[in-house]
DNA sequence: CTGTTAGCGCATTCAC
DNA sequence: GTGAATGCGCTAACAG
């Protein structure tokens, strides 16, 4: 990597570096307009490119923007990914991906290397996970961020707040109402919906999948119909097969004429896609054997048959906003719990053809 | 940004920065063993993080790999980013993430900023236009990318290489066999399939779509019949829909009894999946009014109904290819064309549901 | 094996 | 308005 530096423009261009620092980024001070085109000139021959290294080194401000999430290739993930994309660059900033699998531990590292960079912000995209056997990752994880926050960085988490870490200056969080909305869901399709119902949820611990379990139930109580059976398992598209495949196994065996068919509702699109898939594959349709419903409103639902009940949530505006909120002004006031100012990320519940006609 | 430096850590523990230096990163000489257990305890209760800027800036390396995409929300791109991720974790490196919406103006700028961090290694994964339009463009971005490899930069390309870009050292393309691999579905198609044939294709000058479109009709030709009629649009889920919209409007106008149904071939599986939805809209069923065929194979088609015939990429394996290419040793042998030394992409035409019985 | 001395490339006080 | 110092935090040659 040898570049041109600013000290060779300045010299060709007969200035000193001060001058033609200050001309080729913008200053307070306007260089004068001869001297200006003289150094543009030298830099633009010597084929000049700033070492954003050395300048984030010098200003103690990076331009970057870390962002975490448990597999990229997830569409959930990655629709958020877009959003955090389109933020950064608005402003001014790139964006430094790492995958994490989901797991503390791998955030904590990820977490430690965004700091060692010197990330301007950090942004967590993945659930928190409450499980015991990630508690010791957790604590690591938190303290890991907290010196970051203590240290000037800002942080910006989607959903729940990081495990044992206080609020704290430059700590944002973007809540997301899953538990409301997973309630309004379940209020929904009990008024349609004569039949039992299953929750098919990711592992317990998991925090979104808790949360929106725990409104489906709440909301299926609310309409006075007993709590539906849990199922936990992989929150992931296979995690949904698994599941699925249980159930139509379950299915097959009941006899014909026993009452309404069970309505599904998976921790999230793709688990729904996955029990979708092992429904069908075990020769059970949807909705009519089954009816099933999923959360997030992912972008491959649209094309997807049957057409998926499911609670839309607006991915690419929660990418813009956490990290939107996580680099501003951390002396604006921050209003109850850590909440984003002025944000409110809300969903909608969409019913369609999956839950249909029970 | 004012966190605890590598000086502070060697004053407590009685050092110098040297030793501290030595010890918190691996240098070639081990320092003693009570002094390396001090300058540890010092740097844990100070809660120091090496900076990376600095370090780069000393050492000369970022431990940087930037990717460039159209889209991080396509699952084309998050599949390959998947992989280039893996491959990063791997040679222990960090990606920064840019997008472009595809075009070279998009791209020269990401190159630009990737260079100004000097990262160790630019991934370009995104179809070069060959766009008259985009010809001014594509020229600065050449340039832009030739001066980056001379000044000992690292490019990896995906598919075609950079237009007007020379071979040299540094600058590895990964071939992928459009072309070819759309002769071969042309083939497996012409021998199953009576009816016209039509390509939805991508803008005229892109060069994937391009590429794709050629290996069609020239397998087409191969087995004795006429070439198809190729439709422009954008290569995209929409693009396809708005394409398949058209075709519907013209199959419902056809008189019932003349010929067989049309085989479309879309240049990449979301449009794929465009055309399907358009044509489902109008009422006519897939592959019984028109068999559809796309390509890539991304994991959306997995659940997609009907199951779509495409030609299998290893999408993530391209990913960690390229990315693994641009960072190998530049003194190695490089082969014909300036590939990949020992890595051969390869893909699978996979007849399914979507083209059979015409 | 350890400490000292120089930069890496740039932004920014200050004097002029 | 411009130039001359100084330092950002760290690594790499040296010398001891």
């Amino acid at each position: 990597m040898a570049a041109s530096t600013l000290a060779e423009v300045a010299k060709l261009a007969g200035v000193s570096p001060a001058t033609a620092s200050r001309v080729l980024n913008g200053s307070a001070r306007t260089p004068g307009a001869g001297i200006a085109e003289r150094v543009r000139q030298a830099a633009e021959s010597l084929g000049y490119v700033a070492n954003a290294q050395a300048q984030a080194l010098a200003k103690s401000s990076t331009g970057l923007i870390g962002l975490i999430v448990h597999d990229i290739a997830d569409p959930y993930f990655s629709a958020i990914a877009q959003g955090v994309q389109s933020a950064a660059r608005q402003e001014r900033r790139m964006v430094l991906l790492a995958t994490t699998d989901g797991t503390p531990a791998g955030e904590k590292e990820a977490a430690a290397a965004f700091a060692a960079r010197r990330a301007d912000a950090i942004v967590i995209a993945g659930s928190r996970s409450t499980r015991a056997e990630d508690s010791a990752a957790n604590s690591e994880l938190a303290a890991e961020l907290e010196r970051y926050c203590r240290n000037g960085g800002r942080l910006g988490v989607v959903g729940q707040g990081i495990i044992g870490l206080p609020d704290m200056a430059g700590y944002r969080t973007l809540p997301v109402p899953n538990e409301e909305l997973a309630r309004e869901l379940a209020a929904a399709l009990a008024a349609t919906h004569e039949g039992p119902f299953v929750v098919v949820a990711g592992p317990d611990g998991l925090a979104t999948s808790d949360e929106r379990v725990r409104g489906f139930q709440d909301g299926l109580a609310g309409a006075g119909r007993p709590a539906a059976e849990v199922l936990h398992t992989a929150f992931s598209r296979n995690g949904g097969f698994d599941a699925g495949t249980q159930l139509a196994a379950r299915l097959a065996s009941r006899p014909t004429d026993r009452g309404e068919p069970p309505c599904i509702f998976a921790g999230n699109d793709v688990m729904a896609i996955g029990i979708v898939a092992a429904l069908r594959k075990q020769g059970l349709s949807v909705p009519g054997d089954a009816a099933v419903a999923g959360f997030d409103d992912i972008e491959w639902l649209r094309d997807f048959r049957p057409e998926l009940s499911t609670v839309g949530l607006p991915l690419d505006d929660i990418g813009r906003q956490v990290t939107l909120g996580a680099l501003a002004d951390p002396s604006a006031a921050n209003p109850a719990a850590s909440g984003i100012t002025g944000t409110e990320i809300t969903g909608t519940v969409r019913l369609r053809r999956s839950t249909e006609g029970a």
